[in-house]
DNA sequence: TTGTACGCGTTATCAT
DNA sequence: ATGATAACGCGTACAA
């Protein structure tokens, strides 16, 4: 392992010359400037990252939290949205150090801890509920933090998300323009922010056509596409003046797919269903689902990108919204 | 940010007996220890890893180095495999962090660098193909390295996977069994060598049984969803006397499957259909798919196992192939 | 058993 | 423009 001793050696010069001619400072002689940079090259000179980040009290590198993450996902989310974060971290040379929350085993090691430990320059956080622990060590923590799909009531924490609330009007919008006056709600976990923004987009566009929510008519899946069809399992039966069926993610209608073909109830002529994320089963599944595209990719690309400004301390809003659109399909 | 420095004040001892006592040297009275231990729980004390690292010439880190992956995946592999490694990480208080090959973009910077930059403990290996300019790398490099599912012919770099030449003979044999006796293989690409070894499983069986391999009956679909499509269309009104297709992935099998359905050739009455991998698609598609199950999870958690180790100078065999499973749907 | 002192590779401050 | 030198936090060889 080469180091700027062994180059300063060669070209003659002060190791402080060759930092500063590393770091491209200006006040370096062009000349001696390309010397070293030149035999830094030819040694095949790289710095070490700790070192630097020992001095600088900072590190290179961005954390990426992500929670209630489990084997045999049923979608890609996590890997797009890393790749996101990555896109956006190799384009400024930054790296990303990997930590997931495990609501159950109970991480013995805070995020905080891990963020200092390792000197982290920020942390960009996917899939937490507002439930968490961890949401609350974010208010009195220092650490430059952006959240995804969470919104942050504090100034200092970035988010960035879709307009959740305007996507599930969207959807209603959709489905009432279609002619249906009796649409129930498959609401997923309380804890997740998303879930009442969409409850509430859900609602807006009831009360706007002057009808009264029914209780009964609010399902819960729990996001699970299990509990979803369960549920579905035990209301349609009961409930055929239900044309519609709204469903705060995918998986829970893919669940609710399933109940109603067993029931012998026809999608879409007898009950439309519709989702939320375009998840990857959206466009396998039979009928093919019409949902709400989240680009979690971009999301997280745009977060990544968020969390540099508030690092560099640049101007920057400390919420944004990323486009969201509604892939009509098959099932409503 | 607290450091040993400040509990040698506190605790009125010099730094090292804090550095001995909190990495448990014997060579501390147990009186002394607990106070720090003590002290430093009460401080909330956590070590600076870049000091570590630095002094150390090695970090608590393991590289995850991922090829070939592009946004909109359709399989969780990534996924699964960086949660495998990653629980055997944090079970040994080791993070990780990622490296993504971009054969596209290029990237500038190599594994190497990366890996030495950081002082990296080892890395592990996923998506590579024996095309990658960085398999050539490993070999001169002195980081210890796992490879997941790509063998190495080196014997300080570790490598796990399933037995694929077992496995596509299961497959194989299963369609024999089954009647089958005219068997199409659809290949993915040759630089990977699973490949390969799937390929050569299908022809043992094939010679077992007296049969000659046809070339006409040797597929390629590029591990390519698309490619198998075009490869079918083309293929399958030909060679109506084809009963059974052995794709050497889900992804092409679904492309067949789609083909097929297009064509109107039944599966499976007309054309049984066996994909390799068991991706989250395979139980949803219609008909569900007859594959191989690949536990990917487990895979990178034995290859992270193997890493650490190799690192520790522990024995360890070089090559570990875990169980796989036939799983037996409606396909074939 | 404990303390002193050095070194890891880098950046940064102060002279020159 | 350049050089000497002090940090950064930690581990450890050597001395006591």
């Amino acid at each position: 392992m080469i180091s700027i001793k062994d180059i300063a050696l060669k070209a003659d010069v002060s190791i402080a010359t060759v930092s500063r001619a590393l770091n491209g400072s200006p006040n370096v002689t062009p000349h001696t400037r390309d010397r070293i940079l030149q035999l830094a090259k030819e040694l095949d000179y790289h710095p070490n990252a700790m070192a630097r980040s020992l001095v600088q009290k900072s590190s290179r590198i961005f954390g990426y939290i992500v929670s209630g993450i489990k084997k045999g996902a049923k979608h890609t989310i996590v890997q797009d949205s890393l790749m996101g974060v990555y896109d956006y971290a190799r384009s400024i040379g930054y790296e990303i150090l990997m930590f997931v929350v495990d609501s159950e085993k109970q991480n013995t090691k805070s995020y905080l801890d891990f963020a200092r430990e390792h000197s982290l320059a920020g942390v960009i956080m996917q899939g937490l509920r507002t439930d968490d622990a961890y949401y609350k060590d974010i208010i009195d923590s220092q650490i430059p933090c952006v959240l995804i799909d969470l919104p942050a009531d504090c100034t200092r924490v970035g988010s960035v998300s879709i307009d959740n609330h305007a996507a599930a009007r969207t959807v209603m919008q959709y489905l009432v323009q279609k002619g249906h006056r009796h649409i129930a709600f498959l609401s997923g976990v309380d804890e997740a922010s998303v879930t009442t923004l969409r409850f509430q987009g859900y609602l807006s566009v009831l009360a706007e056509n002057g009808w009264e929510p029914k209780s009964d008519y609010i399902l819960h899946g729990n996001f699970s596409e299990e509990d979803a069809y369960a549920a579905l399992r035990g209301f349609l039966p009961d409930h055929p003046e239900i044309t519609a069926l709204f469903c705060a993610s995918d998986l829970m209608a893919i669940g609710a797919l399933r109940a109603a073909r067993e029931l012998g109830v026809k999608v879409p002529q007898q009950l439309a269903i519709i989702g939320f994320d375009d998840i990857l089963l959206a466009s396998y599944v039979d009928p093919p689902l019409t949902t709400v595209h989240q680009d979690f990719s971009r999301m997280s690309y745009e977060a990544a990108k968020m969390l540099y400004k508030i690092i560099k301390g640049q101007a920057t809003p400390h919420s944004k919204n990323i486009p969201y659109e509604l892939i009509i399909r098959q099932s409503g």
